[in-house]
DNA sequence: AGCACGCCGACT
DNA sequence: GTCGGCGTGCTC
């Protein structure tokens, strides 16, 4: 049990006030126990935080003041601070930001919120009235279940008023209830899918890590439409029997409808779904029957990790090498690696899945410190697609066409027997530059260095970069001359456009995140096309993403060469990944399907590996190139993003750092740059990078704060570092 | 993060 | 004289 303190005892206490440490204060009346979330007085305000351990006693005990009172939440266990502590310490992040993630829920503390309902009551009414008789059927009918107000006297076709007047005559019993409901209980012991062999026997590897209780992680790896699902709800229903519960992340909100049905069908129940499309009130539900127990199953985007389970049996993170698992939001950390860090605090398991896993986790396998299970065969009838490519520089395109007249056939021949075809392009917008024929300009976002991406459908220019837009203008912002303004460049949109002229019959579907007004919205949309609505998709990045599209049996990837260009080290294994996953898109039901690639260069030994479906080929490669290189997995970096609005302060801290590069010396690293960020001004503010490169077995993170600690930023100067960052050149 | 304190420029 | 700019420092 946590470690209590009486009233008057010195106790520190951690607030999410950027302060960088714990505060001394009394413990309250009625005293409290370790990992409390309590009120405290700090300075004029009352702020939450969270009972850290004992007082420093290292403050003047006369200014030391009592925690006003301990809020209505169950305490922080110590698996969590533990948590908090190691990834504030892997990511260099201030723990007040930290403990910021795992406090996020609106109401804790709040007592419980109650509502009314209503219940068949003692008495009988005075008179009974036709709307009375169907009330008192409903109650009767659900024996002694209760209702809200609402519920109840739509079932009966009444108004409320019906009800309040069986109220009063004691007829129906008015009772007060927590508004905050468990979640359904989910049944593990449901069938559950057939599963094939394969699946079978790496269900049952799974079952096995839960069943001993400990922490380890999986490497789940099998092609799209193996049937990864299947097998990792298996080792969910194993943590759930044990009593434990589990926890699954997924890359994309859009992919969580589909996914909560499939839980429903699984288990008979529909588990808790944490993202930031959910309602305050639903956040504070899950919080709260997180913390005792009362959800079993989580499906949730990154910030899950931090939600206070009692008993974490399993944490899933699906499309593990997704790069939106890698995002700031306020703290920059990879969930991927944090899930790993968590599950090996807690003794849960991890399983990774994913048809194309990062190097990262791949070269873990390879090095034996996870496990890995591969799901081969192909569940149902379906085969994987027929890789083909398409040499462009052979198509003799327009500059202002991007489908090419073997593309065309083969979307011709989908048409004819009735099937879908998808053609895929990573780019939003109309066009992604929108040039002045008459000066060169190219128009740029005024906040950033960003190029503005014309939006046709909203009829503006979008900032891809900070969200800025602006309306399309008439005449060059610079020249000002009108009516030369050209679009270059495809973009979903323009293709779209290409599509409706070269196919004038068929319905055609444009899919991009930005086109709908709410992921609902959108999710409809998606669910409608796979069943058929539409002939011709045309979508962006989401489309990659997990949907099932049982009528597609061609995916054309308009541009295969995004991505592979530039100096980016990942370039190569996003593309991959992307592409595979595209690929994988076609002909996951019946009808076997085609993938066709439209590139420019043929040769490229990432496109060569994607056609003969030489995976193994591709990432030992790739491996042999980075532990060259000594980047990560086989090396160790960090970026250093400096920012302020005056560029010259922001340069000259960079130089100072570099430097004075001292501690990083000491170990072995190195330094490179300042350079501008790869985002040079974001929102008004000028950012410049650093990179710091060191060997694996390096104490990378000690090296940093002793160095990045040795300066004070002045003014509105900011420095952030992003440890193990998403892109390097 | 807030909020107070305090030190310089331009006003009633 | 004094109003108010925001740089610096403090909060247990």
């Amino acid at each position: 049990m946590a470690e209590f303190y009486h009233h008057g005892e010195l106790l520190s206490v951690m607030t999410t006030q950027p302060l960088g440490r714990a505060l001394d204060y009394r413990a309250p009346e009625g005293g409290c126990h370790a990992g409390a979330f309590v009120e405290v007085p700090l300075g004029p305000r009352k702020v939450m935080g969270v009972v850290w351990g004992p007082g420093a006693g290292d403050y003047d005990i006369n200014k030391v003041r009592h925690v006003i009172r301990v809020l209505d939440a169950p305490p922080m266990r110590d698996e969590m601070r533990e948590f908090l502590l190691r990834s504030a310490a892997y990511t260099l992040t201030p723990l007040p930001a930290m403990l910021r993630l795992a406090t996020r829920a609106p109401g804790l503390g709040d007592p419980p919120s109650m509502r009314k309902i209503y219940r068949a009551g003692d008495g009988l009414p005075t008179r009974m009235t036709d709307a009375r008789q169907r009330v008192m059927a409903v109650l009767e009918e659900y024996g002694d279940l209760a209702f809200t107000l609402k519920e109840l006297s739509e079932m009966a076709g009444v108004t409320s008023s019906v009800v309040k007047g069986l109220v009063d005559q004691g007829a129906v019993r008015e009772e007060e209830s927590p508004r905050d409901l468990p979640f359904r209980r989910l049944d593990p012991s449901l069938p559950g899918k057939a599963l094939t062999e394969d699946q079978a026997t790496a269900a049952a590897v799974l079952r096995e890590g839960i069943k001993a209780e400990t922490y380890g992680t999986t490497l789940l790896r099998g092609v799209t439409g193996s049937g990864k699902t299947e097998v990792y709800l298996e080792a969910v229903a194993a943590a759930i029997e044990a009593g434990r519960q589990a926890l699954v992340l997924l890359p994309e909100i859009a992919l969580t409808e589909q996914f909560l049905d499939r839980v429903e069908e699984r288990f008979g129940a529909k588990p808790a779904e944490w993202h930031s499309g959910v309602t305050m009130t639903e956040r504070r539900r899950i919080w709260r029957m997180v913390g005792e127990g009362n959800a079993q199953l989580v499906i949730g985007a990154r910030s899950a990790l931090f939600l206070p389970f009692q008993n974490l049996g399993l944490i899933v993170v699906d499309e593990e090498h997704d790069t939106s698992y890698k995002q700031e939001d306020g703290v920059l950390y990879n969930a991927r690696d944090m899930a790993v860090l968590r599950a090996s605090i807690c003794g849960a398991q991890v399983v990774l899945a994913s048809a194309t896993p990062s190097l990262e986790t791949w070269a873990n396998a390879e090095a034996g410190k996870y496990r890995r299970l591969e799901l081969t065969s192909r569940f149902g009838p379906a085969v994987m697609p027929q890789m083909g490519a398409i040499d462009m520089r052979q198509a003799g395109l327009p500059g202002d066409k991007w489908i090419s007249a073997e593309m065309k056939r083969e979307v011709d021949t989908r048409l004819e027997r009735g099937e879908q075809a998808m053609l895929f392009i990573n780019r939003r917008g109309y066009a992604p530059i929108t040039l002045c024929r008459a000066c060169g300009e190219q128009i740029g976002c005024d906040q950033c260095d960003a190029r503005m991406v014309e939006h046709r459908f909203l009829k503006r220019l979008v900032c891809h970069q900070c969200g800025e837009t602006k309306p399309m203008p008439e005449a060059c912002p610079s020249c000002q001359v009108e009516g030369k303004l050209a679009p270059i460049g495809p973009g979903v949109e323009r293709l779209g456009e290409e599509a409706t002229a070269l196919w004038p019959e068929a319905r055609i579907a444009t899919l991009s995140s930005d086109m709908y007004g709410s992921a609902r919205a959108l999710k409809a949309e998606i669910a409608g096309i796979a069943e058929g609505a539409a002939d011709i998709i045309i979508g962006t990045q989401l489309v990659a993403k997990g949907h099932n599209f049982p009528k597609l049996t061609l995916v054309g990837v308009i541009d295969a060469d995004l991505g592979l260009t530039g100096s980016d080290l990942r370039a190569a294994e996003r593309t991959f990944q992307l592409m595979r996953q595209v690929a994988g898109r076609a002909g996951r039901a019946e009808a076997p399907g085609a993938a066709l690639l439209q590139t420019y260069q043929p040769e490229h030994p990432v496109i060569r590996a994607i056609l003969a479906g030489e995976e193994e080929k591709f990432w030992a490669a790739e491996a042999g190139e980075r532990r060259q290189a000594g980047v990560p997995p086989y090396g160790r970096m960090a970026g250093i993003i400096l920012s302020g609005s005056d560029a010259a302060a922001v340069f000259d801290l960079g130089n100072h750092l570099a430097r004075h590069d001292g501690p990083l010396r000491a170990v072995g690293a190195q330094v490179f740059g300042p350079a501008p960020a790869p985002i040079a001004r974001v929102r008004g503010r000028h950012r410049v990078r650093l990179l710091v490169k060191a060997d694996k077995s390096v104490a990378l993170q000690e090296a940093l704060s002793r160095w990045v600690g040795s300066v004070r930023l002045k003014g509105d100067l900011r420095l952030a570092v992003d440890i193990d960052p998403q892109s390097f050149y």
